[in-house]
DNA sequence: CGGTTGACCAAGT
DNA sequence: GACTTGGCCAACC
C-alpha cells in the first residue's frame, strides 16, 4: 500500500458533484505532501476510475493545463465535472467552498 | 543514496 | 497585489 494508492482511494471517495483539494487530502493522510498527492494524480494510472478532476489546489484553480495542448486529461476532465453540475470559469472552480468536500 | 521535481501552501518581500 | 522564498513530502533519476 503506497502513498499512491492511499491518494486514489481517497479520491474515489470524493461523491459526484463534489471536489476536494490536494491540502485536504494530505491531511487526511496525516500528511503535508500536497505536492506529493498532485504528483499521484497527474500520473493518474487508474484514469477512469479515479476522478482526479475532483481534487483542485486550495484556491479552487485546476492548475496545469495551460492552454489546450498541455494536460488533456485534465481539459476532459473539466468538462466531465461541468457534467456532473461543478460549474467552471477559466479554470477555476465556482462555488467552490461550497462543493468542497473535507471527507 | 543525494539531488531534482511537482497538478502545493503559507508567509514574506 | 504580484512575485519570491522556504518548507513540506514522496517519487523519480
Amino acid at each position: 500500500m503506497s502513498f499512491y494508492d492511499e491518494v486514489y482511494k481517497l479520491c474515489k471517495r470524493i461523491p459526484k458533484g463534489k471536489i476536494s483539494t490536494y491540502k485536504v487530502i494530505g491531511d487526511k493522510l496525516k500528511t503535508k505532501a500536497y505536492r506529493a498527492v498532485g504528483q499521484a494524480l497527474k500520473n493518474n494510472p487508474y484514469a477512469p476510475e479515479v476522478p482526479c478532476h475532483r481534487v483542485v489546489n486550495s484556491l479552487g484553480f485546476l492548475h496545469g493545463f495551460k492552454g489546450e495542448k498541455s494536460s488533456k486529461a485534465l481539459n476532459k476532465k473539466t468538462k466531465l465535472l461541468e457534467k456532473e453540475g461543478v460549474k467552471i470559469k477559466d479554470y477555476k472552480i465556482l462555488d467552490f467552498k461550497k462543493k468542497l468536500f473535507r471527507f
